[in-house]
DNA sequence: AAGAATTTTGACCAGTTGGAAAAATGTTAG
DNA sequence: CTAACATTTTTCCAACTGGTCAAAATTCTT
């Protein structure tokens, strides 16, 4: 597994309400806005991989503090030096994790040929759903109760860049360059079928067996994929 | 929406190591299998119905007994009468929803006609995760944290099921009916893009906005899904 | 090396959790 | 109607939960 390396989210945004205990590493930021130390870089990322592990198996309510304290090799109030609240934990790795997920479709270039695009994205999506199966996890669990900690991210950036990037795909059918169809739902096949490589692995690989359910899957995805996704926005003369 | 019915499942299985407490109202079933009287058949079913609701949103470790009595309408310690492990409960609703679950795909016929029968399947689909989205979310949460509790009927029930139908599937491309591409790919991509529509239902909402994210989603996805997948397999003269 | 700052620990807490036991109440077959 | 059985409530518990706090240990700066 390749080392996880996601970019931070540009700023910690001020909590309006804070928290009473939230002030003991974190008010350090607020007032004089001191550096983080090795220590604290260290440790916080060595917490939220841990957290990540936990998180993606379990969701919010069913992880403990106490279980990533474990995985992450420390105390629980050690931990909680860091992060003073199990909420503080999980937006955090939420919020870097949009960035990243989000950047392939970003990516996705009006001015570029629809078919390379296309097929870089999906590929691209695929690719993250083999190297980031934990943050796909993770996503899927928020997602599954309701998004109560980013229904307003969702609801506002992702929809705007959806929005966005439908608006290309129209663009593109009615230049005739792929096939007319409903470009939100496209987004949402692209997305269902690419990220069904990491929320149901257990099952993929339970069914595909021993012999093909090696790390050659995901070859056999992109192949697969590829040829639907070709085959159905391909433009054909109407019969 | 409509009343949930779920074939019960065939037998309860015998426990191999039965539980100490796990005694109480299943013993007369072992002993002399007694019949349910009203009063347990209804309380069950209300049981089941609520902790449906539960598990389906937080998982199983994130689901409390006490909030699925309180959703049901009685008391823990009465709850637990009925089903004395949290686990029992779990269990019977996994087990109960596999049957149901995959009833469309084992009616995927093998002499029906290719397109008339994989369309079939994928309206049914897209109509179980519009009609019963909490199963598909109880099953989503479990694939999530590896299936510890169903990991055997993955790979059995499930494998052989999609062996048999990558097997009809292979023997239609054979004759040149539809296009040869994967069949366990394709039938994940179908379980992805349907199952997509109750598992992300939040985002699938909140992405098309309140114009487009009414009940009419579902017809609209039915439309694009039959668009993609009909295109994609139609086989064509290689060129 | 000393003092200041940071980090870690251990002891603790109140609320929640899954579950046990038994007494109290209902239901029903004869 | 009543004994036998089924159901419900009350009380309780030990383990776990998220979190606090002060003291001890460590690290950093000079």
């Amino acid at each position: 597994m390749p080392p996880i390396k996601l970019k931070s989210s540009p700023s910690p945004k001020p909590a309006k309400r804070q928290h009473k205990a939230a002030a003991k590493a974190v008010a350090q930021v607020k007032e004089k806005a001191r550096p983080l130390t090795r220590i604290q870089r260290e440790k916080q990322d060595i917490i939220l991989e841990a957290a990540l592990d936990v998180f993606s198996l379990h969701g919010f309510r069913g992880a403990t503090i106490d279980q990533i304290a474990e995985v992450a090799g420390m105390s629980k109030p050690n931990l909680l030096y860091y992060f003073p609240r199990k909420e503080e934990i999980h937006r955090r790795l939420i919020s870097e994790l949009l960035v990243t997920w989000l950047a392939p479709l970003r990516d996705m270039d009006e001015n570029g040929d629809p078919f390379p695009e296309i097929r870089s994205y999906i590929r691209r999506k695929l690719e993250m759903a083999r190297d980031f199966p934990r943050e796909s996890r993770l996503f899927a669990n928020e997602m599954l109760q309701g998004a109560p900690r980013i229904i307003e991210m969702i609801e506002v950036d992702l929809k705007n860049l959806v929005d966005e990037k439908a608006a290309v795909l129209t663009a593109w059918m009615d230049q005739g360059r792929i096939t007319r169809t409903d470009p939100y739902h496209l987004i949402f096949s692209i997305w269902a079928t690419t990220q069904h490589y990491a929320d149901f692995d257990v099952q993929v690989r339970a069914v595909l067996g021993p012999a093909r359910g090696g790390e050659g899957r995901f070859e056999d995805a992109a192949r697969y994929l590829e040829q639907l996704f070709l085959y159905g926005l391909t433009p054909r003369p109407k019969g």
